[in-house]
RNA sequence: AGGUAAAAACAGCUUGUCGCUUCCCUGCAACAUGGGAAGAGGAAAGUCCGGGCAACAAAGAGCAACAUACUACCUAACGGGUAGGAAACCCAAUGUAAUGUUGGGUUUACAGAAAGUGCCACAGAGAAUAUACCGCCAAGCAGCAAUGUUUGGUAAGGGUGAAAAGGCGGUGUAAGAGACCACCGGCUAUGCAGCAAUGUAUAGUGCAUGGUAAACCUUAUGUGUUGCAAGGCCAAAUAGGUUACGAGGUGUUACAGCAAUGUAGCACAAAGUGCUGCUCGCACUUUCGUAAUGGGUAGGCUGCUAGAUUCCCGCUGUGAAGUUGGAGCCAGAUAAAUGACAAGCAUACUCCGGUAACGGAGCGUAACAGAACCCGGCUUAUCGUUUUUACAAAAUA
RNA sequence: GCUGUUGUAGCUCAGGGGUAGAGCACUUCCUUGGUAAGGAAGAGGUCGUGAGUUCAAUUCUCAUCAACAGCU
């Protein structure tokens, strides 16, 4: 059974993580329309083996409504196919956190989302076993 | 039936799978697990006004600064709204030499230019104590005459300009002129109507006073400053101070004392910081002593959603709105929940058939747009659907 | 969420009611054997957009759009 649930714990929320992340994250994945930045963390107290933060600039999509939908769809994808990070993580009990950026300018189709996630996703467990 | 304007209501629905936030029940070491309920707007937007709430010394005082500006009312308050008045513009009818009058519609940042100061480019003779370029008239001089020239009068005519100092007609005159007269317009006073803005009638006044206050300004009214990133609480590592309470400086006189010093009275206060730009005023510190251990960043909790609240009926009022009674509880997130996907169906759109009603196919939710302390307004954006009111009446049936 | 500033020539900026300028850059000519410098002439402007006040608006007022900055 496939756990697919979405809590506050696995979303990046601290202000550290972040700062940490951007200025010293040196993992670097371009899966159009995504773009992916990730590093390991040694913090052994959190449930979940990633905790992961969506962004939509600004300046692609200058309404509130149209940054809302595209993050909706995104934390959806990740919900659906987190599992396949999960193990691969669990087996190397490694902790990893994660931030993926909104790249294009235009809305995409919820089918072109969802083949460029799983790539994306496939190339973030390849790196991941080469780290290990 | 169809158009325009205004106002009001709505602005997708159903099913399935997988999820998010808050609350309740079960249960627990715990926010496990299981079950249930609720969860996005008319503008949530812009942040343009007003209020609540909070801190700043308890809204400390004055000046300055800023805002508003027909009248009455509504409101917690407003720069908002309602009703009325006035003005401007448009349309129709009617009428004049002209301005007008009546009816309908639209709009208005609509106090004061007769308190003072400033400005009014270019053009034009002259632009605010008016002005004589052309022209008109009179007199003098020159000339045979035409005419020229000098002095004076003149704002009716020409020309310039955004604007030329009431309009038109008559009397009058050398020519002219509100110099005088009728009508119209303006100003002043009084009466009447109205709470008032104002309207109207009568009388007087020849008119002395151009525009600009979204130029300075005057008058009246109002505004303390900062904003939930306000404010309060919990609180690891690290650096080393922090907080509370009490006393207060200098000079001089008197008394006590051998003296150091102590007590009492009188007089005089300095510097810095903060409180609104300035002035005043106030507080604190610049010292000492005593007591206590706390302050504060990441982060978390609170403020935080029961209120100028929502719905219904009745009553009062022209209306904005007010109110008796009854029923109800209705988002509270924080890299920021309220969804994603699939299927189907209203509506809209496209194509085909049809005079039309409509039928079939396609598309697949489709306008503007996402709460962030809370309310009342304003402004801006908006695919469409429905209802009501007002106005106009062409063509078709 | 709250607060403020700025939009003028290709670029950097003046102008704060009377029909828009400076420097650099651009074009042509002169100068030089040639280039630079220098000299002369020229072109280039919805003054962010839309309304209003005024005889007249880049300037004053209101609305709106864009860019930038600060509070954390």
């Amino acid at each position: 059974m496939i756990n697919n649930s979405f809590d506050k714990a696995e979303r990046l929320c601290s202000k550290i993580l972040i700062t940490n992340l951007f200025s010293k994250g040196n993992r670097v994945i371009t899966q159009f329309p995504f773009r992916v930045l990730w590093q390991f963390i040694n913090d052994t107290q959190t449930t979940h083996p990633a905790q992961v933060l969506v962004s939509v600039s600004k300046r692609n999509f200058p309404h509130a409504v149209d940054r809302n939908r595209i993050k909706r769809q995104m934390r959806e994808l990740y919900r659906t196919q987190k599992h396949l990070l999960y193990t691969v993580l669990k087996q190397a009990n490694k902790n990893i956190v994660i931030s993926i950026t909104f790249q294009s300018k235009t809305h995409l189709k919820h089918e072109e989302l969802n083949v460029a996630f799983r790539q994306m996703l496939q190339k973030i467990i390849n790196q991941i076993e080469k780290a290990i």
